[in-house]
DNA sequence: ATGCGTGCAAATGTTTTGCATTTTG
DNA sequence: CAAAATGCAAAACATTTGCACGCAT
């Protein structure tokens, strides 16, 4: 019932193909919206979203559908929010954890958001995670500060 | 015109005396919000504190001011902000890394935060914190999952 | 007395919801 | 066809701002 071929398989078709499993039927605007995240180095807000896709390819895809989508991939768990703290949720695809996975820098200056990755925390989180009276399903770390520009030194 | 006496000083006092230093001048709002923070186990929304307030002492602190004396402290370097990415922000007291320092896991089932601490986690933070091109003032780790009661196995 | 701090109400910006319409299976 | 997906406009929220008044300095 899967498992059949793990042939790194991209992200967007993935998510595709859970949602046609769940009972989702297709529909254009998810499909874009789908295909948008997957190019992305780093999270989007859902009217960063908005903006590319109409933007990109004069696609107008409702404000409405895109935060709808959204919400079906992270229920899945084929899409992890962050939430950096300036009042903004932004969204990236949550890829196997040995495949490309990362966390934050945020710069508090100028709000630039910069992405990491570091095995020795991942480690730790792990251990922690099954140390816990808790089903760990995801893990978030953020780091706040100043960037080199921002600095004031 | 530090460190004197570093007598385990109450986090609330640390708070007014910091703000007085700084310019500020008392205030009946500023001083009880200060101090409810400084008794809670855990993070708080600003509506949290609102209605906590307005329960507790009948006080009737305006949701303005609640939201002006919390960016204050943030500003200072008192409180930190959490946001665990349902929407609300959350504020803690900032102790010394030293006192008190812990991180969230968050229910997605039914939204309760608990809080947990680990040196193996903390230390593998400051390691990446020393390495990257970027002045790390803080840091949050937030572990998304279920709690035993909303595990659904 | 001079402002800073406060409370209220209105404004802002993001996310959600209701509903009519189009599309998919 | 029936049900689900979409787009639009109107809520619903959390948070911020403008302003008049009262309290600390």
């Amino acid at each position: 019932m899967e498992a059949m071929a793990p042939t790194r398989q991209a992200w967007s078709e993935h998510a595709l193909e859970q949602l046609a499993d769940a009972g989702y039927r297709r529909g254009g605007a998810r499909q874009v919206v789908i295909e948008l995240l997957d190019e992305q180095p780093c999270a989007l807000s859902a009217l960063d979203i908005e903006d590319e896709l109409r933007a990109r390819e004069g696609r107008r895809v409702g404000r409405a559908s895109i935060y709808r989508v959204l919400d079906e991939l992270v229920t899945l768990g084929l899409l992890s929010r962050v939430d950096v703290g300036d009042g903004v949720a932004r969204y990236e695809p949550q890829r196997p954890h040995d495949q490309e996975h990362h966390h934050h820098l945020v710069c508090d200056g100028c709000g630039r958001l910069i992405p990491f990755q570091d095995d020795a925390l991942e480690r730790a989180i792990r251990g922690l995670a099954a140390r816990v009276a808790f089903d760990v399903s995801d893990h978030d770390v953020t780091l706040h500060g100043n960037c080199e520009s921002c600095r004031t030194t």
